[in-house]
DNA sequence: TTATGACCATACGCATGCGTATTGACAAAT
DNA sequence: ATTTGTCAATACGCATGCGTATGGTCATAA
């Protein structure tokens, strides 16, 4: 009969902790770098029980990947979604880009691993996601549609960016002030100022 | 005695076609991709060959990248730096987003490979130049010189995320006039109006 | 206490890709 | 005509990494 794991029982590994630790690799070397043998020793263990829980790498990736999917939205619509002002809504977006580092990274990761095709569909759902609340976000700050759409790529472009430089040169220049600094410069510079007079 | 190898003659390779090669290829399927068997299957010689012109397969991506940053250097200094009104040589920048695909491609696709150390160096280098340049045409254009620093960033990285996203989901969405609007947009947006009144 | 199922170790086959060693072909110089 | 230097083919050794096959251990259910 199956066993049922408790959260603190390490005595054996489930699908979940292979999951975990394969978003660890992949948010610091990338997907490319994800190796089962390697996975299993850093898991403590050797490749024929990572078979025993996944058909193959791809089947571990995927798994992973839509796991980091889900969370993702989650945590979004319990944050962010839940603001009404869009214009809160927006600098608490971008406020967040330095939070929360390890999603960040993941995503980051899987932005630079769109050769595989479970991760490009991924990567294309977030996408339009993100988008498509960034351009709802700037019409309802009063932009006509087009201008909207335009400026919510910007935004979503000039994070993706962002998110590109500061892992990779990451021990490099800017410090934890300039990065605020930074932010609040985009802020500033992407989201229109209300001036009610 | 060396033989002095003319444009034309296809008899035999030299460095320059191998690097050519080299670069071809990180543009489309990225440094990770670069192996020198299949290489040479497209030059239509075998691997015996390659280790005559090359000592290894860093020596190629050394050589392939720094021709690459040098011609970027040159092309650059051959149009943009000669205009002298900082608003024009912004706005013909951005306009060579969409121009010149294969240097881009390849800017990207090394942006994506800083795990190579002479890569990282190289796009350290190219990242710092160009930062540099737009804080300095920032500040002509009457920024003081922490905003232009940070505009120039901001600039800089959404070019990065864009080219990203371009390339990675290309025969996706987004049409050429879909994009032309894009970048005007970005004018608009990212580059200071002159209001001479 | 025996049997079953969950989890893991060991050992193998196979493909890819780097780098080396050796030999060959062919042009230009002598 | 012979030699020398340039470019390339062939064949090998080696490492990595995927996937499979098979057997072992250990807890729990019967």
């Amino acid at each position: 009969m199956p066993k049922l794991q408790v959260a603190s029982d390490k005595s054996s590994l489930t699908e979940r902790d292979w999951e975990q630790a394969a978003l660890n690799t992949i948010a610091h070397q990338g997907v490319a770098a994800l190796a089962v043998e390697a996975l299993a020793r850093d898991l403590g263990v050797t490749k024929g029980s990572f078979y025993w829980h996944f058909a193959n790498r791809d089947a571990l990736i995927k798994a992973a990947v839509m796991r980091w999917e889900d969370n993702d939205i989650k945590t979004f619509e319990r944050s962010i979604a839940m603001l009404s002002d869009p214009s809160s809504k927006l600098r608490l977006l971008f406020r967040r880009t330095i939070k929360e580092i390890q999603s960040h990274l993941i995503f980051s990761a899987l932005f630079r691993s769109t050769d595989h095709p479970v991760v490009a569909e991924v990567m294309q759902r977030v996408s339009e996601r993100r988008v498509s609340f960034l351009t709802r976000s700037y019409e309802e700050l009063g932009m006509d549609s087009s201008a909207a759409g335009h400026r919510a790529r910007l935004t979503y472009l000039s994070y993706v960016g962002f998110l590109q430089y500061y892992q990779q040169f990451k021990a490099l220049r800017m410090s934890q002030q300039e990065v605020s600094e930074y932010i609040e410069h985009v802020i500033q510079s992407l989201i229109p100022q209300q001036h009610e007079e």
